[in-house]
DNA sequence: CGGTTTTGACCAGCGC
DNA sequence: GCGCTGGTCAAAACCG
């Protein structure tokens, strides 16, 4: 998978779990055996007649399985798929990226539709023809239908804005309840249209959340946060970020909560990374900020403030522990239980342009995560058999720092920064060098 | 010292 | 044109 490369590879790099019922996720040959990618590989994430970290699919050469490119992520236009989908993933396109083209790009290859997920595969996603109740998703706002099990919500709309003749075209999921990023639907950014991803996927335990209570979901790319804002209508407030790892790197992106359901992150990507993703993370000043200090820092540097802020670090620190159940190994067991309840696949149709569609959506997190818990750590057990554990705890060519680590199978949401255990952050660290000063 | 995060200010798009 | 809102800038603070 040396072509691929990019937040899924990150992520995939960075997931420890490999298994799902006991099925490999995914052939070795789909894994990545170097970080570092010939150039043509790290061009437009948008753009269908290259590698797309989030479109693997659109490639010839079968991308690695799991997270978003294990086929997971799929828009189908009417082949039921089987397979489960790691997160769901709108993107905007321009010119023939309509959304049916995408659609079809997008399941090229049936085999990828078709291969066995990971321990996230089944959090979000799309699938053609499920009939079934609606759970809690995402939409542009983070926003997750708060209705219980077998809620059965009104059907989401994926369509493509056809007025937009150029790069503005846009893939939108509209539905009360779940809606993905429009130039005019204004919920992730209103300014001039450009191509976008959302990514909604669970969110980082609390052991990857700031002092702020702000979650941060890594990659391999590093970010370097520049900006938070809170959005109105939303409790939650959202943080940009672009890429620190080259000069001159457009990549953006914006990490917010989901309104409805907490437990969900929405990402919106942004532009495109112009250069390979980073084969180490080799900076740590300033990113390798314990938790600890950072409350500390939290709480000295925080005296104020403005709406950014809506509630205090300590605020938000209570409130992430009320809305995510950690259990002594730091798992999420609320992702737990979305891992392990997915196995029940809730489908949601709804069309794009004339292409019906089909999301499938991770099941809530219910409350009772006790129950979810045991079946979850048993996948744990299997998720440490897999062979591809020996990518997490050994990590990958160049990846100093990673080795004989293993990795939290969640702790790819932040691959250090805020783990302390980590040696390097996702967010953090990485080559743009300071603003001249 | 070189990197990050924080955060107030500013800018720009959009609706009215 | 104005106000609202989201996105970005940049100085200061912070960290290893």
């Amino acid at each position: 998978m040396e072509n691929y490369q990019g937040d899924l590879a990150d992520i995939v790099r960075a997931t420890a779990p490999s298994t799902l019922h006991g099925t490999p996720l995914l052939p070795d040959s789909h894994f990545p055996t170097s970080p570092i990618h010939s150039s043509q590989d790290f061009g437009h994430p948008f753009a269908f007649n290259i590698r797309d970290p989030l479109f693997p699919n659109t490639h010839t050469t079968p991308p690695p399985a799991g997270f978003f490119y294990n086929s997971n992520m799929i828009i189908k236009p009417s082949d039921h798929v089987e397979d489960t989908a790691g997160f769901a993933i709108a993107t905007t396109a321009g010119n023939d990226n309509t959304a049916t083209n995408l659609a079809h790009k997008v399941v090229d290859d049936d085999d990828e539709m078709n291969r066995p997920s990971n321990i996230f595969s089944r959090m979000l996603q799309i699938s053609p023809i499920a009939k079934l109740p609606i759970p809690p998703a995402c939409d542009s706002q983070g926003l997750a239908p708060t209705s219980p099990r077998g809620f059965k919500a009104p059907p989401l709309l994926l369509s493509t804005n056809h007025n937009l003749n150029d790069s503005k075209g846009c893939l939108m999921v509209e539905s009360p309840g779940l809606q993905i990023s429009s130039p005019r639907n204004t919920g992730i950014k209103r300014r001039k249209s450009q191509a976008k991803k959302v990514v909604c996927i669970p969110a980082p335990t609390p052991a990857n959340s700031r002092a702020s209570g702000e979650v941060v979901p890594s990659d391999l790319w590093a970010w370097r946060k520049y900006g938070q804002k809170p959005i109105k209508g939303s409790p939650y407030p959202r943080g940009y970020y672009r890429c620190s790892s080259s000069k001159g790197c457009s990549a953006r992106k914006q990490v917010e909560r989901s309104r409805r359901d907490p437990n969900m992150l929405v990402i919106t990507y942004t532009s495109e990374h112009n250069h390979p993703w980073p084969t180490q993370r080799n900076a740590l000043a300033g990113s390798t900020r314990s938790q600890a200090s950072k409350n500390h820092s939290a709480a000295k540097n925080s005296p104020n403030s403005r709406a950014q802020r809506p509630k205090s670090p300590k605020e938000e620190q209570k409130d992430m522990s009320r809305e995510t159940t950690v259990s002594s190994s730091g798992i999420d067991t609320n992702s737990a239980s979305v891992k392990e309840e997915t196995d029940q696949e809730f489908g949601n149709q709804f069309e794009m342009d004339d292409t019906e569609f089909e999301v499938v959506f991770p099941p809530p997190a219910l409350s009772d995560s006790n129950h979810t818990e045991d079946s979850f750590f048993a996948d744990l057990g299997e998720i440490e058999a897999d062979p591809l554990d020996l990518l997490f705890t050994q990590g990958f060519p160049g990846e100093e720092g990673r080795e004989n680590k293993v990795m939290d199978p969640f702790s790819f949401y932040d691959w250090a920064g805020n783990n302390s255990n980590n040696t390097a952050s996702a967010t953090t660290s990485y080559g743009e060098s300071k603003r001249d000063s």
